[in-house]
DNA sequence: CTCTGTGAAGTCATTCACAGCG
DNA sequence: CGCTGTGAATGACTTCACAGAG
């Protein structure tokens, strides 16, 4: 185990190596190399094994991991075996959306309070849960009583800073931000931004030109050339 | 001008100086040069000259940047001159989040239709909107009557591989995907992946190791000293 | 003989630094 | 004289390729 610093590069696949772990797994699987993981996630075999490598050794040589074993590892690493308490900021559509995503049990984050400033919406509940709207104002009372440890920005952008600037001086740490926004954190504070503007903006010139000038995306190079017929299964 | 490869990195970040862009025409402000733009915006002054270099000589020496000179430049490279039309596969909580996003507006994107294959949903009206709800076998007929050319994919991971085979088929040549899963795509079909697991489950690597080990984030270099109290802005 | 772990090589991205235009 | 546009320098990330463990 080296202690460089880790890419953020290098957790994101982290986080995509335990999904992949966790197929294997529910597929009755035990072992696995680094090759057979990269031909069928379309990753890349050495980087598999160098962004593990940054960590331990965890491999066995001439078999490959062991992929309970090495999904606990990853588990460990990431930080994922202590429960997060996720706190949302903005109760419009896409927080109330986000306080009712079921994703975040699988990684062990749970969402535990809702904010917003409207006063309409202050006290209401949500989905079919047990959160009641609390006011923005309450963020700091909140986050030290129900020990969140991670906010959301569901916001609109006008206000994302300002109310980034409270989430930090309640003394969080970690901050996922959806609002297009370019926000000034403190150094000792990791905001990651999700910016579906930009997304799109990126795919739109994509194609406007049509093959050439783009570099070709490596997370996906595989060739696919029979696209399946119409399913029936049910989507959500 | 040249024609080289771009990279996604640069077309992010042309997206990102076309919303500091907006944000400066609203002040009312004429020309910005790299570096201010830089300052304003935690960005780096270098990159911005540079990205804007791989498409041709937008500046003035001496002055720096016509904003809306450059605003207009920068619409035309992404493409943003012509309006898109989304559609949405998935009519959940998340799909139908979206489909009343405002931000897709604001880039020329509309969205057109919303798929779903549960029964229960295909024929609900969505928010306060005219979309009704149809049946994911619809997609290629809608795609070509609708004129879509970007899809979203807002279903379980389960059936994302799925859905995405269908979407290709039906011709679609750019997918915002928000599946958490590895998707394989041909090569002409840009598929972008919005990843919540991911970015949470990164955060939560961040948390664990306080300060050390991690690369501080390039995107926020500046220091903010004061956090600011509570606002009375609304939010949503 | 297979597959890991890892230096070394290669590729891609960012930043520097300055010539030269307006 | 200020600022752009851009080669050249640096730095980061990925891939290669192989020694050596099991």
């Amino acid at each position: 185990m080296k202690s460089e610093k880790i890419s953020e590069l290098t957790t994101n696949r982290l986080s995509v190596y335990l999904r992949c772990l966790n197929t294997l797994s529910a597929a009755g699987i035990k072992s696995v190399s680094s090759q057979a993981l990269a031909e069928q996630f379309n990753l890349n075999s050495a980087q598999i094994r160098k962004d593990l490598g940054y960590f331990g050794e965890f491999g066995v040589r001439g078999v490959g991991y062991y992929v309970e074993d090495l999904r606990e590892h990853i588990t460990k690493i990431l930080g994922l075996d202590k429960p997060h308490r996720v706190g949302i900021a903005g109760a419009g559509r896409l927080g109330t959306a986000l306080a009712d995503y079921k994703g975040f049990g699988r990684s062990n984050f749970s969402v535990v309070a809702l904010f917003d400033n409207d006063e309409a919406k202050i006290g209401r509940r949500v989905g079919g849960d047990k959160l009641v709207i609390q006011d923005v104002k309450k963020i700091p009372r909140l986050v030290s009583e129900e020990g969140i440890d991670v906010m959301v920005i569901a916001v609109p952008a006008r206000v994302a800073q300002k109310v980034l600037n409270q989430i930090m001086s309640a003394g969080i740490k970690a901050v996922l931000n959806f609002a297009p926004a370019s926000l000034h954190a403190r150094l000792d504070v990791k905001v990651k931004t999700v910016d579906l503007t930009t997304s799109l903006e990126s795919l739109s010139y994509f194609l406007a030109r049509p093959q050439i000038n783009t570099v070709t995306n490596p997370q996906y190079k595989s060739q696919l050339d029979e696209p399946a017929e119409l399913s029936e299964h049910k989507l959500q």
